[in-house]
DNA sequence: GTCTATACATCGATAGAC
DNA sequence: GTCTATCGATGTATAGAC
């Protein structure tokens, strides 16, 4: 019925996503144009309107996408009981995800797509990820907020650094670990004497 | 002489890079277009390329005249004597050099521009901008490269999330001075203990 | 050195037949 | 739901007259 449509439906975008993730890898996130996708899955590009309503609602279901990815990796993560060394683990599971598709990373975590900003729907799923890890730094003794958006901070210039500058190197990352563990000692030193 | 002819025409590339930066500032560094930046000087846009190679020559004629004033603007500094207390303000001029510009801190600082890469004169600048800071933290006793990769991408790190969270606000660049303490006290320490 | 004119490509989007 | 056809805008770059 009204359901198999709607799942052939599904299935359909979900294809799209795929091949439109296949193109940004090979010609950037900004490289991703609706006629070479179109060719890309052996349809014509103004059929594509059919399942988006503009480019920015295709770049929107990537983006979501991206993100689901992203939590279904971290939600797999058997985290360790001790609470800095489980959100050393979840930041190095982030770091890995980010590094690992540069265009994913280029619409997930910066900003490279003029004009184009992610429906509240999908900005969502990536408030979560980003919970995930607020959480495990309050678990860890980080509370104050400036505490957490330097780590957040820091991770993300470690990402950047690493992609930039030395793209599938440790150059940048290796240090992950132990600029966690300076900052979250240093946010709990400050926390306690106050 | 042939002097003036190439002063004259010096001078009109520095209105024309002018004119660019303009236009940058107002619909972002990769919304200039020589249609634009020829309407913006009175001329018409072939006119342009008696100046500029292409648009990348354009691109790479702002790349050098963007760091030529970073580079002015650091050697302004009076540095105090202490070389960390240097190493933070020589930083911080730096952070606030990026932020007072969005449009010129993505081409500086960033790589929005898809296939544009400096050329060597040009990039030698930068280089030089980066150099300044590294001396100052081998003055401060920070010798290792992790150790000076991890400031730079802290750095980095504090100016992106400021400049895509709070334009114009201090919510992360406040943490600069604090985190450079600690990873340079961090840096000593590691480096006398071995 | 600046102009007119134009080539040439890409792209997003829409109209309307089937 | 997919197609053909096309619009309209934007963009870089070149040829050649003046």
């Amino acid at each position: 019925m009204t359901d198999k449509v709607a799942q052939r439906r599904e299935a359909k975008i979900a294809t799209l996503v795929a091949a439109a993730w296949k193109l940004a890898g090979e010609h950037g996130i900004g490289g991703v144009s609706l006629h070479a996708l179109a060719r890309e899955v052996g349809i014509r590009q103004p059929s594509l309107y059919e399942y988006f309503d503009s480019k920015h609602g295709l770049y929107d279901a990537m983006f979501a996408d991206g993100n689901r990815q992203l939590l279904e990796r971290l939600d797999s993560l058997k985290l360790p009981r001790d609470p800095c060394a489980a959100l050393k683990r979840y930041l190095g599971a982030l770091v890995a995800f980010a590094l690992a598709d540069p265009a994913r990373c280029e619409l997930l975590f910066q900003r490279h797509i003029p004009g184009f900003n992610p429906s509240p729907e999908a900005y969502a799923l990536a408030e979560s990820a980003l919970g995930g890890a607020v959480k495990l730094m309050h678990e860890a003794g980080v509370v104050e907020q400036g505490d957490i958006d330097c780590i957040v901070a820091m991770t993300a210039g470690l990402i950047d650094a690493q992609m930039t500058n030395d793209p599938g190197g440790r150059r940048w990352t290796r240090h992950l670990n132990r600029l966690v563990d300076l900052l979250v000692n240093d946010a709990i030193t400050r926390s306690t004497r106050a």
